[in-house]
DNA sequence: TTGAAAGCGATACCAC
DNA sequence: GTGGTATCGCTTTCAA
C-alpha cells in the first residue's frame, strides 16, 4: 500500500505537506505542489479511506436508504438511485446502499459506526417511525418524500398533492366529469406511503373543487388485478371517461386491457400517467404525463445533504412543482 | 461518540478484552463476556468503521458496480442489486454502489483507498476492458456475467447460451419451424454485452442443430421501434410462429402489438420470455419463461466474494442451468 | 483468561 | 511556506 509517507519521501517533503497539497487547506509554493502531485501520480497514491475517516471524522460517504421491494415502482426507484449516485460523485462522495427492510437499527448502526457522513432516506411514510430516530442521529439527514410531520428534517420531493390536482385539472378542463384514479397497490396505501397519500388527497380535493366525480382505486400489479379492477370500475361507474394512472408498473396492463374491452385511448377514455417522462413514449399511444422528476429530486437531495455537511443548517422542505406534458392520450369529451 | 475505551471502563475490563469479546478471537470467561456485552448494549456502542478498517485492513464493505443505464433492463438490474445487498448483509457486509460509467478509474480508486474489501462487477462485456485492471487489483473480484476470457476471474451468471438453446428447444418441440428472437437493444449488442452475445449464440446454434429457421433481431425500447420491428419481421418472414423475447422492457409492447395486428398468443404465435419469474403473470397471457435467477446469482456472487475474502482462492466460473416454466403463452403449431 | 501498548495512515495543530 | 508530532479508535502481539 502506498502511504502518505512514501509520497512525502519521494517528493522530499513532510507528510503534512502532502496532506495540505491534497486538501488545499493552506497555500503551497508552486514548486512543491508540482513535486508532490508528480509523486502522487507516479506512485498511484490514494489516501486510505479509513485513516482519513479516523483523523478527520469525515468519510465522504452518503448512505442511501431505498425500498427494494417489488410492489413499488422499481424503474422509478432505480432512477432515483442513479441520480443520487451521480450527484454524490459530482460532490466527491460515494454512496452506501441500505435497504429499508433492514429497519431503523441499520440507520443507527451506519450513523454510529461512522460508515457514512449523512443519510438520504427514500420511501418515507406519512407517519414514519424512523423520523424520531433520524432526528436523534447526530448526522445530517435528508428525506426523499414528505412525512406529515418532518419535525425539522429537510425533505425533497415532487409536490404530489399539486400533481394530483394538475391531473384532475387537465381532465376537467377537457370536459371530463367523472375521473378515476388507478393508484399504487393496496399495500402501499396501507403502510401510509407518503407520496401515495398526498397524491390521493390532491386528486380528491381538486375533484371536489372542480365539481367532478372522483373514483379512487388502488391496484395490484398482476394483469388479473388490473383487469378485474377495471371491470368493477366501469361496471359501477360507467360514466368514467378520464383515467389518472399513478402506478407505472401497471401502465402497460391498463392500456392493453382498455383496448381489449374496446375503449379507445383517447377517443373513449383519456389517460394521464404519473411517471418519468422517459416512459411516456413506450406505449401504443404517447402518454400525457405529469413527470416524476427523479433526476432533479435526487440531485437536489444530494445538494442539500452536502450543504448540511458544510455546516449550513437549513431544514427546508422543497416540493417541486408538477409539470404536465400533453401528448396523445388525452382529449376533450 | 462511544469508544471502546468507555465500554471497557464501564465493564471494568481492558479495551483489548472488549475487542476480543466482539470478534470472538479468543476465549473469554462467561462473566466478563456478559459484563462487556451488557455495557455495549447499554452504551449503544458501535465500533468506528474507519478505525477498524485502519487497524485490521478490513472494511466489511463490498463494492458493487452496476450499469445504471436506461437501455437496460432496469427491473432486472434492480433485482440483482437487491439480492446482493441482502446477501451482503447476511454476511455482515455493507454495499458501496458504483456505476459503470465512472469507468475503470473508479474501481482503482475504491480498491486502492481501501473503501471496500472486494468488488462485484455487473454488466460484463465479452471483451471487457476492465478485466486486466481488475486482475491487477490486489482485491477479490467476482463478475456477474462472463467475458470471453475471464483470465482467472470468478464469474457467476445464468448460462445464457443454454438458455437460448432451451427456448429454441421448447418451441421446436412444439413443432415450430421458424423462430424469431426479439433481443436487447442494438446498443447492448454493439458494446458486446456478454449475456446478449451468449444468448444469441445459444439461440442460433440450437436452431441450426434442430434444423429450424432462426431470425434474430435487436430491439429498442420505444413502442414504435417494437411495432416497426415486428412489421419488418413478419413481412420478411411470414412463416414465423415462435417468438423468443430476451428483453423484458419491451415485453408489454410486443404482446400489445401482436394483439393489435391480430396475432393471438399462443394460438397464432407462441412466445417464450426470458425474464424473472415474478414478471410472468403481469401480462394478459401468463408467459412461458426461462427465468433469470437474479436472486440466486446475486447471493452466489456474494458468497464467492466472501469466501475469497476468507482466503479461499477458487477462480471458478459458475453458470446456472436455465429453468423453463411452461405457462400459457406457448403451444404446438 | 486478561492487560498493556505498539501500530494502522491519515489530519491538523503548534512551531519555526 | 514548511515540518514535526499528537491524535483519531481500533486490532493484535507480547507479556503476565
Amino acid at each position: 500500500m502506498v502511504t502518505i509517507h512514501e509520497v512525502a519521501r519521494a517528493a522530499g517533503v513532510a507528510p503534512s505537506t502532502v496532506s495540505y497539497v491534497i486538501s488545499g487547506k493552506r497555500s503551497i509554493s508552486p514548486k512543491t505542489k508540482r513535486l508532490v502531485e508528480e509523486s502522487i501520480r507516479r506512485l498511484g497514491y490514494h489516501p486510505h479511506a479509513g485513516a482519513r475517516a479516523l483523523a478527520s471524522s469525515r468519510t465522504s460517504v452518503l448512505a442511501l436508504v431505498v425500498p427494494l421491494r417489488t410492489d413499488l415502482n422499481v424503474a422509478v426507484v432505480m432512477q432515483f438511485v442513479a441520480s443520487v449516485v451521480k450527484a454524490a460523485r459530482d460532490h466527491d462522495h460515494d454512496v452506501l446502499l441500505l435497504t429499508k427492510d433492514e429497519g431503523p437499527a441499520a440507520l443507527q448502526r451506519v450513523a454510529s459506526s461512522a460508515l457514512a457522513d449523512a443519510l438520504i432516506v427514500m420511501d418515507v411514510e406519512s407517519d414514519d417511525p424512523r423520523v424520531p430516530m433520524l432526528l436523534a442521529l447526530d448526522r445530517p439527514v435528508v428525506l426523499i418524500g414528505a412525512p406529515d410531520s418532518p419535525s425539522g428534517l429537510p425533505c425533497v420531493d415532487l409536490d404530489f398533492t399539486a400533481a394530483g390536482a394538475v391531473c384532475v385539472g387537465h381532465l376537467a378542463d377537457l370536459g371530463h366529469r367523472s375521473i378515476a384514479l388507478v393508484g399504487p397497490s393496496p399495500a402501499v396505501y396501507r403502510r401510509g406511503t407518503s407520496y401515495a397519500a398526498r397524491f390521493l388527497r390532491g386528486f380528491t380535493d381538486a375533484a371536489r373543487a372542480r365539481r367532478v366525480k372522483a373514483v379512487p382505486r388502488s391496484c395490484q400489479h398482476s394483469y388479473d388485478a388490473v383487469s378485474s379492477g377495471l371491470d368493477e370500475l366501469f361496471a359501477r361507474h360507467p360514466d368514467v371517461t378520464g383515467l389518472v394512472v399513478h402506478n407505472e408498473a401497471v401502465l402497460p396492463a391498463v392500456l392493453s386491457d382498455l383496448r381489449h374491452r374496446g375503449r379507445r385511448v383517447p377517443e373513449d377514455v383519456s389517460v394521464v400517467a404519473v411517471c418519468p417522462d422517459s416512459m411516456a413514449e413506450n406505449h401504443p399511444v404517447a402518454l400525457t404525463t405529469v413527470a416524476i422528476p427523479a433526476e432533479e429530486v435526487g440531485a437536489l437531495a444530494v445538494e442539500m445533504t452536502v450543504r448540511s455537511l458544510g455546516g449550513h443548517t437549513s431544514a427546508e422542505t422543497r416540493l417541486l412543482a408538477p409539470r404536465l406534458t400533453v401528448r396523445g392520450s388525452t382529449t376533450h369529451v
